[in-house]
DNA sequence: CCTTGACCTTCCAGTGACTGGAAGCCCTAT
DNA sequence: ATAGGGCTTCCAGTCACTGGAAGGTCAAGG
């Protein structure tokens, strides 16, 4: 199968294919004319890439959990510590976005949006009010 | 003032504080030693800075708040369509990551988490649960 | 048979927003 | 005199791609 192919099937850009490659996340054949050829068993890694990576997991965490995935005897405490660990950072990760909700929405509600120039945004960001 | 003054009171690294020089952002004094040396608007200018990237604006849309924050001739409306943009995406990445943390702690609740080699994790990353 | 266009290859460079480190100057205190 | 800390510049690295150039391959249409 080609890259297209795979690109497609994987639902990643054929270029981030090839980049997974480049760091050694896969190895596809090559078929005669040089072109990559991806077994059904490289786009279920790309696909679980693609799972992984959109789920926040940074690349080396998804090579970590690739190796937990193919390695038949790992234990599966490993993988819920890594999961857990992501789980606790998404968790900050929201309370951060809800306090520059809070802050932002305040901001906006009080800039009347007009063309004149004072601006309630620019003063807060500036430090003039709180 | 020094730059190592001018990071504390700004709440900014030195290094990011010759960063945003470079990209031209701000453009202190230097002394006759060659040290730059900022002044209490220079400091103002760099807390804006850090208080608006720190909301989740990026480095460009800090350079336009900043122009507008220094003409004082800009509409308030120009500031408010960049907040309401800002906003909308930090909506948009909330809801996102709340999908994020349902399905992670999803995973992690029906993982047992023990020697044992078999793992819902794994799986739901492979696709082969949902 | 030739051309066109889509797809593939490699390699190099750029993104954003810093961050780290080396080499060397400046200033103060002991 | 020397030790330390802070300052300077410049170059390189980070992360995870992404864009683009230059060129090889393949199937279809004329």
């Amino acid at each position: 199968m080609n890259i297209g192919t795979a690109a497609e099937r994987a639902g990643l850009p054929a270029k981030t294919i090839r980049y997974y490659e480049d760091i050694g996340l896969l190895r596809p054949d090559r078929q005669g004319n040089g072109y990559r050829d991806y077994s059904a068993q490289d786009v279920h890694r790309l696909r679980f890439l693609q799972r992984s990576r959109s789920l926040g997991f940074s690349v080396d965490e998804c090579r970590q959990l690739l190796s937990l995935y193919s390695d038949k005897e790992r234990e599966s405490a490993e993988v819920k510590a890594i999961a857990q660990t992501k789980l606790t950072e998404v968790e900050t990760k929201i309370a951060e976005l809800k306090g520059l909700h809070e802050l932002l929405s305040h901001l906006v509600a009080h800039c009347h949006g007009d063309e004149r120039p004072d601006c309630p945004i620019l003063d807060g960001l500036a430090g003039e009010t709180h």
